[in-house]
DNA sequence: GCCAGTCAAGTCCCG
DNA sequence: CGGGACTTGACTGGC
């Protein structure tokens, strides 16, 4: 089985690169000329995505392979005031350089927008507002010429007191939201509302990806095992073009359990893989942790000269 | 040039 | 029912 990791949105090592400059909308409206205002949204908005290229070339330099994308690239995108603003006609040069980099290192690329971004909402300005969102980042993917399916990583939503009613919302909601948006969408489980069986539920149900966070799993979970959903989880890939995706991170502490650790912990890492060991050819981990690429790093060394494993390159390494 | 405070979003928690 | 916590990285303001 071939393992490749991740990081996501930033990396610690390349200095003053951020892909998620952004300016308040308080900040906005304090500029009295709103056109030169705009320039100045648009400025912030290439920066960033001249940074997500910086990136990618710091990811091609150092054989990695997946990456997600900041989702603060534009600020203000989906702001009610900001509603006649085409953002993306003055990035199309950027985003392209994006595509033409790809072309040449391919790489796994994704979103993980924010929270905020809830599908099973009750409420239609919220879902109005959470598919705008999404838009935004089916028109960045395609700015960037990435094959829009399975890109872009949400939490089922809210619980809203009753958990079952909110996952029949997500049920009801999804059937007004268009197949283009649909299709860019894997789900993952939480780590305080659904969980692996729930999210599971969805996925099967609606034919969506899903996308196995084990440190959730084990901050929030009706029963602690979990291999005998694995075969279902693997299964929700089965229509993906795309390996079976999965999160990693370690708890910072007992006390800010769900919080993310600076680092992974290498050896629940290699526990877990040695569990899913041979069950599918290839699998896919995002590092979430708070040193981002150092910390890639340092868990691939950490796995240099174990029993079982033999490393391919500075991301990636097969388990036998 | 550092550190504390602020900013955004939606949900959840507390009184 | 209303206000604050939560979360995250970036930015702002005070010293």
């Amino acid at each position: 089985m071939i393992v490749k990791l991740g990081y996501v949105a930033m990396s610690v090592e390349l200095q003053n690169a951020s892909p998620s400059q952004t300016m308040t909308f308080a900040q906005f409206s304090k500029i009295k000329d709103r056109e030169a205002a705009i320039r100045k949204l648009e400025r912030i908005a290439e920066s960033n995505i001249d940074n997500c290229l910086r990136l990618l070339k710091h990811n091609a330099g150092n054989q990695i392979h997946f990456f997600r994308l900041s989702s603060r690239l534009i600020p203000l995108a989906n702001h009610e005031e900001l509603l006649d603003w085409d953002y993306i006609k003055p990035l199309k040069e950027s985003l392209k350089k994006i595509g033409d980099y790809l072309n040449q290192y391919p790489m796994r690329i994704d979103f993980h927008p924010d929270h905020f971004v809830v599908l099973n909402t009750p409420n239609k300005d919220i879902l109005s507002n959470a598919l705008k969102t999404l838009v935004m980042h089916l028109k960045l993917l395609r700015g960037m010429k990435i094959d829009t399916e399975h890109r872009c990583v949400l939490h089922v939503g809210g619980g809203y007191d009753d958990k079952e009613k909110a996952l029949e919302q997500f049920i009801y909601n999804w059937g007004y939201i268009q197949p283009a948006i649909q299709k860019m969408i894997i789900l993952e489980n939480d780590d305080t509302t659904f969980t692996v069986k729930e999210t599971l539920y969805l996925c099967e149900k609606l034919g969506i990806p899903m996308v196995f966070d084990y440190h959730h799993h084990l901050a929030n979970h009706e029963e602690v095992e979990w291999q005998g959903d694995w075969e279902r989880i693997v299964a929700t890939w089965k229509t993906s073009p795309l390996p079976v995706k999965m999160h990693i991170s370690s708890p910072r502490s007992d006390k800010e359990y769900r919080a993310h650790a600076d680092f992974v912990d290498p050896e629940m890492f290699l526990k877990f893989i040695n569990k899913i060991k041979g069950s599918v050819p290839e699998v896919h981990c995002m590092i979430e942790a708070k040193q981002k690429d150092a910390a890639l790093f340092r868990l691939m060394k950490d796995l240099q000269g174990r029993t079982g494993i033999k490393l391919i390159d500075q991301s990636s390494f097969v388990v036998e």
